[in-house]
DNA sequence: CACCGCATCTAATACGTATGAACGGAGAAA
DNA sequence: TTTCTCCGTTCATACGTATTAGATGCGGTG
């Protein structure tokens, strides 16, 4: 017992205590639901009277232990998200995630501490924190899927913000849906008269990466083209992108056109900014460009380039009211949800040169 | 009970039946620490061989409810946030709370239901809410002085960030030296020759305006020059701010510099934008100008204010270090701490005219 | 008068972990 | 042999809450 110290915190047994009854009855007039109306009128104002005398406030640890709801929606991210340009890119996320949590009257509990773990497992600390949440939103590209398998066998109500697929059942996901908007793309640029569309898509196998291509191809075949695999090249790092590279595709594959997939960060668009600095390469003059996506939120108007961008605000309260829905629903049915992108016309696409000729 | 259901996940008992042994042995082998050693090795391999084919992992609930702290740390913000303009002015602090909350092992609770509820007090729910938490950061201009009083009350802990005052006892905050800057804002001016220097202050009477008008006065009084209290003026809204209202100081004072207290969204910098767009006043040339803080991160840069800019990041960590350190402190006794602001030399300021004469 | 229904409330228990006290066995000292 | 010590393990309990199965009292009914 602190002598001195800080004072305990009050609890039920204190509140029964001073209003005369029973922890039982405390509970059941605190936690208001169901049988709460059982209770007599002047019992209730009297407990709820001493509770607020004490200050009371409901210990979270307890009540979820005992499997009751806290009102509590976690919101953990696979990246680590210290680096500012990635944050820059996740902020709209936690604006919407945040924005709906308050407005369904739940809080929100930031995992930072398992963010900033050396190794960057749910289950760093031997335990597995996310639970102290009622419910969870999940976020970024490098997800770890070991992880992903256990909360699912776990059966802990989690939403992921981005389309993910797992070895063992299905998850629930608000995804942007790539494959449309790469398809509009696709057909954008065929309007505008390319035939050669050169796709660079990230190394890694991951879903937004291979929704990307299945656009792309889909949109290929929808104009009546074939596809030529050797337009469809991996980037491992976008800062690898440079002019001597254009120039060789426009040279050797007479491709007219470009797109790119971004990464969450900027890199992308100071290697594009790299190259036509010195007017090395002119988009769209020498070769239309397109980006797949909207990286990081770009400073200083850099320049406006063509690209579709998510509603990452939108997805994050799509993804929270999903997760609440998932909390009313006993049997947890799997929920997937597709959000379509914004097409940003942008002025880095043209018409094709008449030049460029058929060059399958 | 669920007739098939999930797989529940695995307790200390589960370990224990496997290996043979006692929940109790599994709790010491398990959480390692000190009385660890006193397992003879053959038991704990048997444990931990066992923990392991399970694919166990510590309820953090149940830990937690045996240790009576969360590992939780708040932040509750006065404002409504939804705002998106006074947003981007909070993030800031968000970022630090949240990397320093993370490097302390903490995770980070936002308290958004409490802040969208219609009043915006931490009582409304009846219950504190905020006791979910170890130990809360607060954050926000217009404080409720009622909910202060009582939080010191209550002895819970929690650290402002910003200077704040209440009627009983101490708090514990980490604010922005206001006092400082201002005086060496004031300096500047005076060494360019300045000695009409208009104050425009904020309407309310908060402690972040009485700093800079005690810096105001101060660096008047280390100049050697008189208070004239017509230069010291309120303003309601800084959108108010107009060119003829510039113009009839610089006529009817003889003022040469203004110092103007900036909102956290961008009203004053909208107001001054439109008084340069219209050539109406032109900034140094009619008249010097400094803004004593610095506004919502401004969008496409409008303009390099002369300024001084509060290391918003920095008070976030700070406060956050400081809330810890209150957490591991029996006696609790409160601390303060001011952080030196940064001077943004800009461009609004330069040499008073020669003509301006000694008006006083 | 026994019985029932009803409205209120309480006793008891479970959740999973940590920990101080207790315990049993083996050897050593008496 | 008895007593003591020490080591490795277990017992028992507490943490704060939710929940279910009763307990209690009371008025009405047959």
């Amino acid at each position: 017992m602190p002598p001195q110290g800080r004072r305990r915190r009050p609890t039920q047994v204190d509140i029964a205590r001073r209003a005369g009854v029973s922890q039982a009855t405390v509970s059941l007039v605190i936690s208001g639901g169901a049988a709460s109306d059982q209770i007599a009128e002047s019992t209730r104002q009297a407990v709820l009277a001493a509770a607020a005398e004490l200050g009371y406030a409901a210990n979270v640890a307890a009540r979820s232990l005992k499997g009751g709801r806290n009102r509590l929606l976690g919101l953990y991210t696979f990246e680590p998200v210290f680096p500012t340009d990635r944050r820059d890119f996740y902020y709209p996320f936690l604006l919407g995630v945040e924005e709906e949590t308050a407005a369904q009257g739940y809080d929100l509990l930031l995992f930072s501490s398992v963010t900033s773990s050396p190794d960057r497992s749910i289950y760093a600390g031997g335990a597995n924190r996310l639970k102290l949440a009622d419910g969870c939103v999940l976020l970024g590209r490098n997800v770890r899927r070991e992880d992903l398998n256990a909360l699912v066998h776990e059966d802990f109500p989690f939403v992921f913000i981005g389309r993910r697929e797992v070895d063992e059942g299905e998850i629930s996901y608000v995804g942007a849906d790539y494959v449309a908007a790469t398809r509009a793309m696709v057909a954008e640029l065929h309007r505008l008269g390319h035939r050669r569309i050169l796709y660079l898509r990230a190394i890694e196998d991951t879903e937004p990466t291979r929704d990307r291509e299945q656009g792309y191809r889909e949109g290929l075949a929808a104009a009546g083209l074939e596809v030529d695999e050797r337009l469809i090249q991996g980037l491992a790092d976008p800062a690898d992108l440079s002019a001597e590279h254009v120039r060789h595709w426009i040279g050797a594959y007479g491709v007219t056109a470009i797109l790119v997939e971004p990464t969450e960060d900027n890199r992308l668009v100071d290697a594009l900014t790299a190259m036509t600095d010195g007017e090395r390469v002119r988009f769209p003059e020498d070769c239309s460009i397109a980006l797949l996506g909207e990286p990081s939120s770009w400073t200083p108007e850099p320049r406006d380039w063509t690209r579709f961008s998510l509603p990452r605000a939108q997805m994050g309260r799509e993804a929270v009211r999903m997760l609440v829905d998932l909390l009313g629903d006993a049997q947890s049915t799997s929920r997937q949800v597709s959000i379509p992108c914004t097409f940003v016309p942008g002025d880095s696409i043209g018409p094709a040169p008449r030049t460029g000729g058929a060059n399958a």
